[in-house]
DNA sequence: ACAAATGCTTGGAATAATGCAAATATCGGA
DNA sequence: TCCGATATTTGCATTATTCCAAGCATTTGT
């Protein structure tokens, strides 16, 4: 056990062991949104990785997802095939493409974001002073990249 | 928008982003021991639903795992291959299989387990009382079935 | 200008997952 | 006892994922 500070790893576990089992109770819930929007775990996974604007490279996407330059190939192959993403030429480097996505990939990653952020109606099962000091306690977890505000409009997708 | 209790939802909708944010962040982690196992996600799930004690049968397990049932018996003959559960006849119903896991089965299933429960690092980056304003509130969430304590003993596995 | 390195795609091969239809054995009720 | 319902498994077909080895075009360092 990490010694450094042992009650604060205590609690750290404690805290931990309730939010994971939380997020496994509700995990099929979300599954089933992930299902509904005709992707994979793979598709959607990979739709958070890219933006309309920011293009990246074919192999910094494999080394995000961690895996083969090949598997990347594919996988962003199959987006292309879905009209949710798009290979451009990088401007500088004419080996490499830079991977956007169009507008309609930008719905659907949205769209199924804004799925994800629903709170699990277990949620509410909790008064609205648990839930306040819920709100404030997780707020203060380190920042992730947020994956983007999902905003619904536009033609539907 | 549930107009029920605005104010509960609009709490409920900000801790839930804070905590699936804090999740996704930190998945890679978990993957990667889950990967480390030698396991795929399904077999990892697979397992959580069996215990060495009460046996379920195939039905109960595809009925679970939300798939047919001739997908039930592809993962349980998975399982079985690799020795880490096993199939035994029901008492009272012939045509029924209980499946139970074996002792190497409930190592590994402990093991993955322990190390799931392992809090992110990045929890360590809060100050102790942040810390126990999490703890205090996430265990107020709804009770899941609480995935069985983790005990590490026994040979190795 | 070359050779080695880089970025990506193709071709292939293997495994994982999943469902449907058919076959088997058993159970339960009329 | 006989028939429809139930529990599982098998055989098949399909899709999803992965990685490795090769091949191409381009870039870089010397």
């Amino acid at each position: 056990m990490p010694s450094a500070t042992p009650k604060k790893a205590m609690v750290a576990a404690e805290a931990w062991r309730a939010i994971f089992d939380f997020i496994i109770a509700t995990a099929p819930q979300r599954n089933r949104y992930i299902g509904e929007s005709g992707l994979t775990p793979n598709d959607s996974r990979a739709l958070t990785s890219l933006s309309t604007t920011a293009g990246r490279t074919m192999g910094s996407l494999a080394e995000e997802w961690k895996c083969d330059a090949s598997t990347a190939t594919w996988i962003v192959d199959r987006l292309e095939q879905r009209g949710l993403a798009e290979r451009r030429p990088h401007p500088s480097d004419r080996r490499a493409r830079l991977v956007l996505l169009t507008a309609r990939g930008a719905r659907l990653r949205s769209k199924s974001l804004a799925r994800m952020y629903l709170p699990p109606p277990e949620l509410l099962e909790l008064d609205l002073s648990e839930l306040v000091a819920l709100r404030d306690a997780v707020t203060k977890l380190p920042p992730s990249n947020p994956s983007v505000i999902p905003r619904s409009r536009g033609p539907k997708d």
